[in-house]
DNA sequence: TTGCGTGCAAAGGTTTTGCATGGCA
DNA sequence: TGCCATGCAAAACCTTTGCACGCAA
C-alpha cells in the first residue's frame, strides 16, 4: 500500500545543486541549465516534480517575485525552520530581492498571530516596495 | 505628438464595473464574464489593456496572490491613495485573502522606511500564511 | 479624415500532465 | 520482476502582441 521512494541519479544531482546554492536563489531553468552546462541533462519536468517535492517537505521554499518571470526557490540548509528568520524584500524598480533580519518584523508578525490571529510564513511572504538606493535616485518615492 | 485619447464605449463600461466593484477583487475574467452576462462581449485584451492603463494611472492596484491564477486588481475609489492603508493577508491553506487595516503594521512599515531605507508598498504585499479558521481546525500549525 | 481603441487570433512563457521507457530495489 | 521516476511532447493557463477594422473627435 505505501509509497516506496526510490532514490535516483537525479534526486542526487539535485540535492548537490541545492548545497552550492544554499542561500540564493534559483529557478527550475537555473537548474537544468546548471546540468546542461556540464552535460547532464535532466528533463525539465523531473525538475519541477522534484521541486515540489522538497516544497512540501518543507526542504526548500518557493517564491512568486513577479507574475511573469519563473518561480524562485531556496535552499536554507538542513534545519530551515530553526533558524533565524529572515524576510524578503523586492523592489518594485530595479528588480532586486533583499534578504532581511529584522526584529521589528517578527514582532509585527508576532502581533498578527497574537491579535489577529494569523500566522504569518516569512518564507513565503515577500514584501514589495523601492530599495534605498532606487528612493535616491528618485524623488518621487519620498512616500506612501 | 501628443497622444489625444478617445473615450470609448468599453472605457464607460469597465469604470461602471469599477464602480459595483469597489474594495473587491476581480480578475480580467472576471470581467469579462461580467459583461458576457449582460450580452456586451468585450475582448479580453481589451480589458488587460485598459486595466495596465490604470494600474499605471495609480486608479487601480493588481495583486499576485497566486503564481498560477490570474492576477486580482482592486478599486478603492476615486482617492485610494489617501484612504487608509490596508494589508491582504492570504490564507495558504483555505486561499481565502483577508483585507485588515492594523496600526502595528503600519509602524512595521514606517520601521522599514526609517531603519532600512525601505519604502513599503503596502498595495502590492501580500502576507501569506495560516488564518484563525485553518489554524483551529489544524493544529500543526501552532507556530513558525 | 485622422489615428486611437478594439477584437480576433496567434504567440509568449512557465508549469503541469499523459504515456512509454528506464532504472532502482 | 515490480513499480517508481524520468523524459519527451503536448497541453494548460494567463497574458501580451500583431494587424486590420471600427469608431471617436
Amino acid at each position: 500500500m505505501q509509497k516506496a521512494p526510490y532514490k535516483t541519479k537525479q534526486q542526487n544531482l539535485l540535492f548537490s545543486y541545492l548545497q552550492t546554492m544554499k542561500g540564493k536563489h534559483f529557478t527550475a531553468e537555473d537548474v537544468r541549465l546548471y546540468f546542461e552546462s556540464k552535460e547532464i541533462p535532466i528533463g525539465i519536468a523531473t525538475i519541477y516534480r522534484q521541486l515540489e517535492k522538497l516544497v512540501s517537505e518543507g526542504k526548500i521554499q518557493k517564491y512568486i517575485i513577479d507574475e511573469h518571470s519563473a518561480a524562485c526557490f531556496e535552499y536554507s540548509g538542513e534545519n530551515c525552520m530553526e533558524k533565524e528568520i529572515h524576510f524578503h524584500l523586492k523592489c518594485e524598480k530595479c528588480g532586486r530581492l533583499i534578504h532581511l533580519e529584522c526584529d521589528e518584523l517578527e514582532k509585527a508578525g508576532k502581533h498578527l498571530q497574537s491579535e489577529h490571529g494569523f500566522i504569518l510564513n516569512p518564507l513565503r511572504t515577500v514584501i514589495y516596495g523601492i530599495c534605498t538606493d532606487c528612493a535616491k535616485k528618485d524623488r518621487n518615492y519620498e512616500s506612501r
